[in-house]
DNA sequence: AGTATGACGTTTT
DNA sequence: AAAAACGCCATAC
């Protein structure tokens, strides 16, 4: 099994209720800062079997990337049921809802505050 | 082996 | 500011 695919599980396990992070972000704490893509791979693909919180994982722009066809509905449901507040288009306020906040201590990796720098 | 694809992200119009 | 183009990288065919 590929480390990469076991971080991105233990990442995503570790998501806390209420909070959503991007897939690039979880690329890069997964140690593949161009894996975005192959992190949402992971998701659809092993989601439903190690029964991740796929919902919480979202693109960088607070906007869910899930087609209407696909599970656009079910994740806005899911995100609205965990207290997260979405609008119709699927848009998420990262500012108030992102992880880690502002603060909140990262699983050993470095990337300074990761905010507004200096 | 080579091409097409996508639950992404950054750069350029 | 919004949209399109481009770049990434593992799968699928």
């Amino acid at each position: 099994m590929d480390p990469f695919c076991a971080a991105v599980r233990s990442l995503i396990a570790s998501i806390p209720t209420g909070t959503v992070a991007t897939y690039g972000q979880i690329a890069r704490l997964a140690g593949k800062p161009r894996g975005a893509r192959q992190v949402s791979w992971v998701l659809h693909s092993q989601s439903g079997k190690y029964k991740l919180p796929w919902q919480r994982v979202i693109g960088v722009k607070g906007r869910i990337s899930l087609p209407l066809h696909r599970g656009f509905f079910e994740q806005r449901r899911l995100l609205r049921q965990e207290g997260i507040d979405v609008d119709n288009r699927g848009s998420v306020d990262l500012k108030k809802f992102r992880w880690p906040g502002p603060g909140e201590t990262l699983p050993a990796k470095k990337k300074g505050t990761g905010r507004a720098g200096p």
